[in-house]
DNA sequence: TCTTTTATGTAGCGTTCACTACATTTTCAT
DNA sequence: ATGAAAATGTAGTGAACGCTACATAAAAGA
């Protein structure tokens, strides 16, 4: 079962790891940005020329769709589980943002979250079109998880649930260390300890 | 007294306005950021040619700095006044917040906060540094507001204040109106209304 | 072996970028 | 009038960008 490469492909065997690349590729992205990466600096982080480059990927933007993917499914926060129905809206809301201050501080050379800070416009309007994509589904899973508890109120909390988690990465851009990012958490999901207003 | 341009300087005079120039620059980096922004578009928009540019100027980064203070003058959030001592830190920073709602889709073309946008690296690290800078330094009036009340608290509490209004930023550049933001910023203020834990 | 298929390395494409050399024009000071 | 000073328009610089033409190398199928 699985359907990975049993198959030889046919032609002159590739010479470097797709899934590796696509790795180093999001690690890049995630350190500088879509834009601040060139095609030099990805052909020479992976080792190769832009022919075996545009034979594999097919284009800058399209690599970065792989790579935010990957992030997501990889290190992007596990919101279904988060967000589980059996924790109050404070509890799940804490534990989320408790989760994104550990995340977004995980590697000290790539902080923040790669999707939100991807979806930020920047000079290529396709690549921050994907990243806003996936920044939307985002968006949708945390609204339908807060409608089950909160349905009139869900789409008011999602909106500041978005915020608080982009301004969690702006300060994990920024050079916050995780506790300082934890204590932004906290602050934020005290709105939900105490009042029903 | 002051002394604007009274003398005449003594070659051919300058065939633009110097300040204008400056806000039409403010207006576009604030739409589309210092990155997407070329000198192409900066030149055709004041419709003069690059040496007069360069002559007026000195460089892109320059007149950048130039639309970043003109923006904190012009536009930016008075933290002294909303953040003045006679106000509770839940007054202050629900005020702060409201405000920051309204500034930020005050221009439907370009929304946010020119300053903490400008702050996200981008290609340039030298605009990038200009922009840091003056975000530091509304993190410290911000700081040094909320420690005339709360002594110890006052840097986790900046923390917070800064992450929000990054988050808030970051909203009105996704495109929410002025309403949502709002109850995002009173969601964010509700953190002070209650506790004191 | 010989063809087909695929990936590779070399080299360079066209475009856009921020920025300038240079001659000219317009002003003030003498 | 004449020279100095400053801004202008024309035209183009070198560098970096994403991307590609093309011949070659390496594998599988016949």
């Amino acid at each position: 079962m699985g359907d990975t490469k049993n198959v030889k492909p046919r032609g002159r065997p590739r010479a470097f790891d797709v899934d590796e690349a696509v790795g180093k590729a999001q690690a890049l992205f995630h350190q500088r940005g879509y834009d601040a990466v060139s095609l030099t600096d990805l052909t020479g982080a992976l080792g190769i020329n832009p022919p075996s480059f545009y034979a594999a990927f097919g284009s800058k933007a399209d690599l970065y769709g792989r790579a935010l993917e990957r992030y997501a499914k990889t290190e992007g926060l596990d919101f279904e589980r988060l967000l589980a129905p059996e924790r109050s809206i404070a509890e799940a809301l804490a534990a989320l943002f408790e989760a994104a201050a550990v995340a977004y501080t995980a590697h000290s050379e790539a902080t923040g979250c790669l999707v939100i800070e991807g979806a930020r416009g920047g000079t290529d309007a396709v690549a921050c079109g994907k990243a806003k994509t996936l920044s939307r589904q985002s968006r949708q899973v945390v609204r339908d998880a807060i409608a089950r508890r909160e349905t009139d109120r869900a789409d008011e909390i999602a909106d500041y649930v978005m915020a608080v988690l982009a301004g969690m990465s702006t300060s994990a851009r920024d050079g916050l260390d995780v506790d300082r990012l934890r204590a932004i958490g906290r602050r934020a999901s005290l709105a939900f300890t105490h009042q029903k207003a």
